[in-house]
DNA sequence: GTTTTAACACCTAGGTGTTAAGCT
DNA sequence: AGCTTAACACCTAGGTGTTAAAAC
């Protein structure tokens, strides 16, 4: 397709969230990675995600309260695996059963739209898991499995406090290029290279004739 | 005196504040420092406190919803300066005029009795400075002033929303043990290797036959 | 003479991919 | 054979007192 929608979007009637506006940052390096086929690792304890999940938000009324949320749908059910000598994703089989379904609140969350608004949202706290058992709030995801990142964007409305969630206050926001399919190790390696380039974490691991600097990813 | 009160309150009528206690954690470290005289440094960029301030609570109510706020008053309006050759304080005239009194909320707030009861709440992130024009939200103190750091806490009544901050629902407390003199450079000598000793950030300083190490201050 | 500032070496704390070993 | 784990070296990011120079 020649335009690729700013976002998916679902929203409902109240006038607070219908008219929020959601736009994603670091796109061309979300596409970048979309473009190999972006890997996200996971781990016991925890791992970041990297892209980071940033977006700048837009048409929230200032003095009302948000909640900041995100979660991973799974995009099929199925179960990859990545075949070296073609470089590339075949399907497995079947899915696993889906581990729970947790969420993942902004740290900022609650705060009125004038704050959310100010400046870039950044969910660079959120880690990714594969252990089922995981105490410690982090997403829980299958390894081997495909993922879509989905932000959701909830009015507080006090004045019925038990609609807090209610599914009248609330929009959903998907961007397509931030999928990803959950590794225990990379299995591509332009995207541990690219990973590399553009991590400042992994600077370590940068050579000086690196593939990824000819271009200047990032 | 024999028996120094646990802290000093100021309490209203309002039932959910009424009740709350509040317990200063690390309080013989704080009295090892404030024997000698409490020196906490200010720069430009805004210095944290060692010890911090952090404090355990009980009594609230675990529905009710509050906010915790530090402040820092002024204990006199006198100028003070070290004497070295006799290793103590002496007041050098009358105080600067008071700097912006800026309070601090401790970044959790508000949130639910709950939650403040059940860990310790450190004021770690507090940071001080000596700059009249900081634009980072950091507590703005006078060098050479003596301080007295206070907690506030307020109950959140949704009920009343224009009363957020109303004089009804909060309570003060104060503990003397934390007072302090802003410096911009440490002046006793016995301060600077209380602070090595027992501040990890400062192991760097530490030598293995150091004073501090005898008695194990930390 | 006293107080403040900025650069600095040395820490804590924790985010990277690598690697070799372990698991199934 | 495919996937996962844990220890590791190497980073980022930022909190220490020290020191010498600057400011007043």
């Amino acid at each position: 397709m020649m335009n690729v929608p700013e976002s998916s979007r679902t929203c409902s009637k109240a006038p607070e969230v219908a008219s929020v506006r959601v736009q994603l940052e670091m796109q061309s390096l979300w596409r970048q990675f979309d473009q190999l086929g972006t890997e996200m690792i996971v781990t016991k304890a925890g791992r970041r995600m990297f892209p980071t999940f940033q977006v700048h938000i837009s048409g929230m009324d200032p003095a009302a309260e948000y909640v900041l949320l995100m979660d991973f749908i799974p995009v099929d059910d199925k179960r990859y695996r990545y075949a070296f000598h073609s470089s590339s994703w075949l399907v497995a089989g079947r899915g696993d059963i889906a581990a729970p379904g947790r969420v993942h609140f902004h740290p900022d969350s609650p705060a009125r739209g004038a704050q959310w608004v100010k400046q870039t949202v950044s969910f660079d706290r959120l880690k990714l898991t594969n252990n089922l058992l995981d105490d410690n709030g982090h997403m829980i995801l299958s390894s081997m499995h495909r993922y879509q990142p989905r932000l959701h964007v909830v009015l507080v409305d006090r004045s019925h406090d038990s609609q807090r969630f209610a599914h009248r206050n609330f929009c959903t926001f998907s961007f397509p290029e931030t999928r990803f399919i959950a590794v225990t190790a990379y299995q591509n390696h332009r995207i541990t290279q690219l990973k590399i380039a553009c991590n400042p974490f992994a600077k370590g691991f940068r050579t000086a004739d690196s593939e990824n600097r000819h271009t200047a990813p990032c």
